[in-house]
DNA sequence: CATGCATCCTGTAGCCACTACAGCTTCAAG
DNA sequence: CTTGAAGCTGTAGTGGCTACAGGATGCATG
């Protein structure tokens, strides 16, 4: 059994993060210490590990909810699990393009910049008409 | 002289937004007429749009206050801007990259999932210690 | 002149996923 | 027995909006 702040090491979540996940629901309420304390077993940490990898991977915290439901679930389970991964990569990648299209719009933008010019190029293309 | 709608409509930001970043500071409060709505000459729809073009590069609002007030300034102004850009533009490509590495991710974890699989390998990757 | 409807106004609360206090209790070490 | 770290609850703040509620104004029609 671990006190929070142990919990939080083993599982990379920071112990505020964790009090709030407990809050919004995304992992369930752990035992007490007689004092009051929150008490997680390996499968708490577990779970609390889970959370972080799937936030890592930029998951939100609704989907990481679905997954941790489907996660005791069997046989109908993975297929939706691949669903959610699909869609968040499809995101992902709409991203990426975005993200790609702005460095070249960027790119662009100061290209003419230097510090000694009086009428900065960049500036006069966010203000034109 | 146009009313809020109008300038919204001319600018591409929103009503609500308009009044958001009166509020926050990004843009001067505009005139008003007799019975106190707000009115848009073209130098504060030229803002408005300035003010959208930035945000639709990915700029922060403390960016653009900053751009802001280098606009009517000269001299230094343009190198200023340069390394506002050249700073974002680092920040978007560390985004880019770091978006690749998770797209890769992302395809790894849910390659070998499928429908019909009672034990999912993506659930088992998260989940794994 | 009255009615209706769009648009405007202010102020406040909600979104996401945390993060950062304030003010308190508990626990282990010295 | 004191000190300091770590725990507790509850609340407020972050960024950049968005969405009401509840009212006032302005313009076209009957």
């Amino acid at each position: 059994m671990h006190e929070i702040g142990e919990a939080a090491r083993l599982s990379g979540v920071k112990v505020e993060t964790i009090r709030y996940y407990e809050r919004d629901g995304v992992v369930p309420p752990p035992d007490r210490s007689a004092s009051g304390r929150r008490l997680y077993d390996s499968a708490a940490v577990a779970r609390l590990r889970f959370v972080k990898r799937s936030r890592d991977l930029g998951f939100s915290i609704a989907d990481i909810k679905t997954l941790m439901a489907l996660a005791p679930a069997s046989g109908r389970a993975c297929g939706d699990v691949k669903e959610i991964g699909e869609r968040h990569l499809r995101d992902v990648r709409v991203k990426i393009a975005d993200l790609l299209e702005l460095e070249d719009a960027l790119v662009a933008l100061i290209h003419d910049c230097d510090s000694g010019r009086s009428d900065c190029p960049a500036l006069r293309k966010l203000f034109a008409a």
